[in-house]
DNA sequence: GCCGTTTTCGGCCCGACTGTTTTCAGTCG
């Protein structure tokens, strides 16, 4: 079983729990939706933690819950679980997925209508509703009944949270309606928040806090939005509407003298925020979005901004890429919180695609040397590298590549000659093929002042013999740099299987560096990983893998990234001055 | 069932909205 098995199981355990007496059950509901959300977001196999013995390692992941895991990993069949599940018919768990389905209103409607068959189980209930039978059941009516088929009809289609976006596309639609939304008197601020604003690599929904004197005024515009599909919900503060494409949007509406109440709030993270709240009632007090209550007093006081909001929990300020409650909410009380790299510190790109016509097996780019070079000057980059894919090897000899890359290089140097803001260096993004060796002989390599190497090819390798072929590839004296380590392709594939143990112990000891891979699909390393590898002590270089001069500006992506993964500048290779980062480089 | 900045026992975030209700249950974030 994998990690998205596993997390769905403790969550089934949870709805079968709630089902069974949410009273009674109360905690062990938290505790178990708790510990399927931490396997969920880990960034390596549960498994792996359990024949390492390291169970004890994740949060939300008690004596009770790991021996229940170790019974599944040692016997697959688990007494307690079974407990926990008979009685619940499958097909409740497989209802629960869609939208507007709880546990209470799954199992009622299963057990009513008995939806036996857990493959069939949302048509079947979609033709029983489409009949009229639900209106009539108590604690239902026409509405439920149709918004039963609505939830279906959506549910297929992809709509609402069901499907998640990548960062550039979220921000591009919470941007036009930010824009809608100011052409309205009464909005005084928007802002995005939620996963957008913590620059989570996907985005479920978008979220928007608004500051007006006038919520209704606000939320009335806001539901008029003319690319709007359907208004869900509306209210007093809040409002959610699907826009076109069938993306959902959710609004808050505050007074501005508590916005800074609503962006702690509406930013989260959930667990931060749960989190951030019990440690307020320590010290008698209850957070919301509306401010901050005192036990004794009941009198709610109101905060303008965060940081005063922050301040008032006698914490420091948190950057909103780590409020993940990983403990940043500790570090912030103590002060101790590191200061977060920014794309400001960033002072060179170094894995660049040039439309040069080296004939690779993969990729070229859109623009010349030259263009992607005036790109680097306007970014005001020190360095810079190209470092396009390696003449194909099925298709040329040794020699050929050799020449190939020789010429590449000669146009570089007749470049270099006009340039003087900046130093341009020689690279090449290599293959480290399934044998382990790079694609390009030595000859070849030796030209070059170092390369960045990665896998392109036979993703489907057993972990260990992965873990040999990428250290065999990074080995080679010239290759400094491992691109877009994991390989994943957000929304399309997970990365490869890597010993990460194995890479980071090389890399420290070889003085080589991970890439953060800032193309909005790869985002690889993964936020956790770069936690991970920091503390190992591993270098991280953040490079845009630009393939015209526009995706130059992805620079952003990467740094949220590593901020996400708790960077700071001197953990980021391409933040040094050029005569210590090429000190590195040839090192 | 988890967890430790008064705790290995006794706590466990806080609120909005909808539909079916006649005061609230269910779902969501």
């Amino acid at each position: 079983m994998d990690n998205e098995q596993i997390s769905k199981l403790l969550r089934n355990i949870a709805t079968a729990y709630t089902i069974k007496n949410e009273k009674k059950f109360r905690f062990q509901i938290i505790a178990y939706q708790k510990a399927s959300d931490t396997i969920k977001n880990l960034t390596s196999e549960i498994k792996e933690y359990y024949k390492e013995d390291r169970l004890d390692e994740l949060s939300g992941i008690g004596t009770s819950i790991r021996g229940h895991l170790i019974e599944l990993f040692q016997k697959v069949r688990v007494k307690q679980f079974e407990w926990a599940l008979k009685d619940i018919p499958q097909s409740v768990f497989v209802l629960i997925d869609v939208p507007g389905f709880g546990p209470k209103r799954a199992y009622k409607l299963v057990n009513e209508f008995n939806l036996t068959n857990p493959k069939t189980a949302i048509e079947d209930l979609e033709k029983i509703a489409e009949q009229g039978k639900i209106a009539s059941l108590s604690g239902f009516g026409e509405k439920s009944q149709s918004d039963i088929i609505r939830s279906i009809s959506e549910f297929r289609l992809g709509k609402g949270k069901t499907t998640k976006m990548i960062l550039p596309y979220a921000l591009e639609i919470a941007e036009k309606i930010i824009e809608y939304l100011k052409t309205c008197r009464d909005v005084k601020k928007a802002e995005p928040l939620g996963s957008l604003r913590r620059k989570s690599p996907t985005v479920g929904d978008i979220d928007i806090a608004v500051a007006s004197y006038n919520p209704e005024s606000v939320i009335s515009h806001f539901i008029s939005y003319p690319h709007k599909e359907r208004v869900m919900e509306k209210g007093d503060i809040t409002a959610s509407m699907l826009v076109s494409g069938g993306r959902q949007v959710d609004l808050m509406v505050q007074p501005p003298e508590s916005f800074g109440s609503l962006l702690q709030h509406f930013t989260g993270s959930k667990s931060h925020n749960i989190a951030l709240r019990e440690f307020a009632i320590k010290k008698g007090l209850s957070l919301s979005e509306y401010g901050i209550k005192s036990g004794r007093y009941k009198k709610i006081r109101k905060y303008d901004t965060e940081e005063r909001f922050y301040d008032a929990l006698e914490a420091d300020w948190i950057p909103p890429e780590i409020r993940e409650n990983t403990g940043e909410i500790e570090l912030a009380v103590s002060h101790k919180l590191p200061q977060l790299i920014e794309l400001g510190d960033i002072k060179g790109d170094l894995h660049i695609h040039s439309s040069f016509p080296i004939e690779p097996s993969h990729d070229l780019g859109k623009n010349s040397i030259e263009e992607m070079l005036n790109k680097a000057k306007g970014l005001n980059y020190e360095y810079f590298g190209f470092s396009e894919h390696n003449p194909s090897i099925s298709k040329h000899t040794n020699s050929q590549v050799y020449a190939l890359i020789s010429k590449r290089n000669a146009e570089i140097e007749q470049i270099k000659l006009k340039t003087k803001s900046i130093r341009i260096l020689k690279l090449l993004e290599v293959d480290i093929l399934p044998s382990g060796k790079l694609a390009i002989d030595n000859k070849s390599l030796d030209v070059l002042d170092a390369v960045i190497v990665s896998v392109h090819s036979v993703f489907k390798m057993g972990k260990q013999d992965m873990t040999k072929r990428v250290i065999s590839g990074l080995s080679h004296k010239k290759a400094k740099i491992l691109a877009h380590p994991t390989g994943r392709m957000l929304n399309e594939r997970p990365g490869y299987e890597l010993d990460f143990h194995k890479i980071f112990e090389f890399c420290v000891k070889n003085d080589k560096a991970l890439e953060i891979n800032c193309w909005p699909t790869r985002l690889d390393l993964p936020d956790i990983l770069i936690q991970q590898a920091i503390q190992n002590n591993v270098k991280l270089i953040i490079n845009t893998d630009s393939h015209s001069t526009s995706d130059m500006n992805l620079m952003k992506y990467g740094v949220s990234m590593a901020r996400r993964g708790w960077a700071k500048k001197s953990d980021i290779l391409n933040t040094l001055g050029y005569n210590d980062f090429i000190k590195w480089l040839r090192g």
